[in-house]
DNA sequence: ATATTTAACTGGTCATACCAGTTGACCAGT
DNA sequence: ACTGGTCAACTGGTATGACCAGTTAAATAT
């Protein structure tokens, strides 16, 4: 396979540096930032490229900009957004961070059964025809890596068909982050993946417009990843990437 | 009570303005912008700002910039991350955006609950002693605004507790939605915010350790808002802010 | 000691270059 | 008819250097 090569801006650069540096700790909340002018000095890039890496901090809510005044470090805990994790998963040394991982997990097993719930109350031909497409595409194959590309679809189309926005974009959000893991998620969560049974009974559920059984059988589904993924989390310390 | 002036900078102006054409759907996905030194022209300002603002409309995945190509508007409901419900909340002419509020309402419901068998679960002393502190100056005060304030707090406190990171990030990113329509929510979660019963037995049951129970009362304290919240909805169509 | 002024910071905006990658039209060569 | 190369006119990316606009704290006048 090809990947799409993709090289950074200089802006990007000086971005993920200082993001690292924040949610590292190197830079405690309260703390104040380099200036503008001495960032470009430090960094040997120009004073353009430094301001829109720190637009989009202040907008991650990692730092607070005062026009006269220094830029400030903010507790990313108390104002980041969702946006952050796929940050917070990986460390700048390429680790996997435990308790982030596991916080999605904890997150995705809470909001995914009222996803399927609220998805079959509503029932929408189009997305119930995709989902069954993709349930039988996964039938079909065996690959683990593949399995997983047409799961992310189908939680895709499920959140779709749940008619509420903000558990869509939450789960772009977490997606986001899955992706910085992809490969390891692809190994760990295999049982999730392989128990087809499960959902079969969820897309039944739901072409049956059956909230409960959705919520039921979604929950059963997720289990074994979840499961899974803490045995793991428990068996190993800071994981390293590959 | 006196507010802080804030002036926004033009590059959070252009940022704005370009954010809520493409959420209103102005600029269908697909669509190229302008480029950036039409922008300029358009707006009458420097391509500094408007370099900014598109940096930051990368970053919430509504845009996709091409060195050399054109930068294309992607779909925000495919692309775009939690962080956008703040925007989503209101329409350019003030309006609130029912469904959103719904979908708010809907995620909430469905995280609440295991964030506080979280937080019970985990029960550390620093963060019950701050519930049961909040709870008790609740119970002193019959101001809506104040309870609200001091509800959020306490919810802020129990997210906080549970250890998850996941949760608090998006809990963090729902209330930057929520302060939008702030005042109209303090008058339409009347009901919730004034039931202090459950809130004591949630609060005892993490005292005990007793993650079910507050499970369960989380629930049962969250059910008043949400269908106050609904039955608001289906009343109204789209309803001012004022 | 207390107000006021001032100078030296900070971030915000601007104009103007030039570098670097993409696109499409045009033009060989096969 | 297709391939590949060339070139001009786009696109975004980076760099300078200047100046405006707030903030801060030290110096100064009261």
């Amino acid at each position: 396979m090809f990947e799409n090569i993709t090289k950074q801006s200089i802006s990007d650069t000086v971005f993920d540096q200082l993001t690292a540096k924040i949610l590292d700790g190197d830079i405690d909340a309260g703390e104040a930032l380099p200036s503008e002018r001495q960032l470009c000095e430090l960094l040997g890039v120009n004073r353009g490229a430094v301001r829109e890496a720190l637009k989009r901090l202040q907008q991650a809510g990692l730092v607070e900009v005062r026009h006269g005044g220094a830029t400030t470090v903010l507790d990313y805990l108390d104002n980041g957004g969702l946006e952050l994790l796929p940050q917070l998963m990986i460390t700048p040394e390429g680790k996997m961070r435990l308790e982030v991982a596991r916080s999605i997990v904890g997150m995705r097993q809470s909001m995914a059964p009222d996803i399927a719930k609220a998805c079959a109350s509503k029932r929408k031909d189009k997305h119930l025809e995709q989902l069954q497409s993709l349930l039988s595409q996964m039938q079909r194959t065996d690959k683990a890596d593949e399995l997983q590309t047409l799961a992310f679809a189908y939680w895709r189309e499920l959140v779709a068909g749940s008619g509420n926005i903000a558990f869509r974009l939450a789960f772009n959000s977490m997606q986001k982050a899955y992706d910085k893991i992809w490969s390891l998620l692809a190994n760990v969560l295999e049982p999730e993946l392989r128990d087809l049974t499960n959902l079969e009974k969820l897309t039944q559920a739901i072409a049956e417009q059956n909230p409960e059984d959705a919520h039921h059988f979604a929950t059963q589904y997720l289990l074994n990843g979840t499961n899974a993924m803490n045995a793991v989390l428990n068996a190993y310390g800071q994981s390293e990437i590959k």
